[in-house]
DNA sequence: ACGATGCTTCGGTTAAGATCGAAGTATGAA
DNA sequence: TTCATACTTCGATCTTAACCGAAGCATCGT
């Protein structure tokens, strides 16, 4: 005993109803005040205070003051990611909510998973840009080729400029509804972003599923279509 | 609220010191028995009885009846990748144990996890193969080249016998105490055993680590060269 | 300056669950 | 059959921490 990393830490941060909740609802990617978490976690704001005090001594969150709301987000990129991957494994080994709700499908048709796209759209985007060949896939890597970086940039995204940040160009992730990678990094987040920018789709208020609209979704079915 | 598989279950399964320890004590690859478990969660039999029905109905451990024995082990592969991928998110967030013990600096050189070689051995040898051409690193993913099955297969691993199983061949798996990527797979548990029984190296009774013989050492060194 | 809003800290209650002793079941050995 | 070993179940205790009311800071608007 006694050897490694202490996992049980951040399982404990993790295993709190409330926490998961508070959690579950930053992976929309807004950053959130006290009292919206507090709401998510179905808590008063007192209770939510302790809880949100942990998640940043545990280095899972972290805080931005800004006049007298205080935003909180998750402390790096690594936390979003980790998190959908505890959610992939939740969802394998059969632990559901009780209760799917009138929610559940649209959330597994399209959702946001902290900055990109996930859900079954989110899978159809990553197969159909495999397909193509504007992305090759290795084992679980991920990596954009010449002629998917010409495709993307009439599409309007700069690829070149996502390509100087630190962060990874194409990571795959992996998908707790469709049990399969849909794409994240720096290019799944240009192209959500893109698609909310465009009008094609929108964010709601209150609960991770992006909504797209008539139009938009008839060009994005266009553009990624189904494969085979 | 209540969106997406319930993360609050598991979290909450490995946030207990006791459980987690005896997780822990599994990565080591083998199976063990109620009573060796509640050694290493340093609790009583009865305690740990209660421990592991739970983590069996949270489907993270399988039982196997012998005699009066019963050996617990992963429900499968997955739940090693899992837990490896929380000590890697553990260890990058400081989240260490108290006292890093003596048995730290073995661990850290060379050690199992769940069934393939971790730690800065495991690291070297995967850095070595892609330097010199035998894997294709392309993000996160991994492939075997032609060349570096030609050069396994020298090694007396048979590359064939394992393409035909299901599971994925290369995979990278990020190291804990080094904070990179290591060999996993059916390939990475290939060389770990071909290590094993070639007695190059033998795996210690109560612990994770990994011990290499003086002779194992060297011939090990030299098939896989430091980078640069 | 004053009240209103957002959040944190304190104190006391309560509920969950980790723990172990003791008793019960199953398997193996003598 | 009888005893020993391996493990589970039961019952009771006890620690932990989640929770909220009340009070205390800080910041903004007026």
């Amino acid at each position: 005993m006694n050897e490694g990393p202490d996992i049980a830490q951040i399982g404990a941060l993790i295993g709190d109803p409330a926490r998961a909740n508070m959690l579950t609802a930053l992976m929309g990617g807004k950053a959130l005040t006290a009292t919206e978490l507090a709401a998510a976690g179905g808590i008063t704001v007192q209770t939510a205070s302790t809880h949100l005090a942990k998640l940043e001594a545990g280095n899972l969150l972290a805080q931005r003051k800004q006049g007298r709301h205080r935003y909180f987000t998750f402390a790096d990129d690594s936390v979003g990611k980790f998190l959908e991957s505890i959610m992939g494994f939740a969802a394998g080994r059969g632990h559901l909510r009780h209760k799917p709700g009138p929610k559940e499908p649209a959330l597994r048709k399209a959702r946001i998973c902290y900055d990109h796209l996930a859900g079954d759209y989110g899978v159809r985007m990553l197969d159909s840009l495999i397909a193509r060949g504007a992305i090759d896939a290795i084992g679980e890597g991920l990596a954009l080729t010449e002629n998917g970086e010409n495709e993307l940039k009439r599409i309007g995204i700069d690829v070149h400029a996502l390509k100087s940040s630190r962060r990874p160009l194409c990571r795959s992730c992996l998908d707790w509804s469709e049990r399969r990678a849909h794409l994240a990094g720096s290019l799944g987040k240009a192209l959500l972003s893109n698609f909310l920018e465009t009008g094609w789709a929108r964010r709601t208020a209150e609960s991770r599923s992006v909504i797209f609209s008539p139009e938009g979704e008839r060009q994005f079915l266009a553009l990624f279509p189904a494969t085979k």
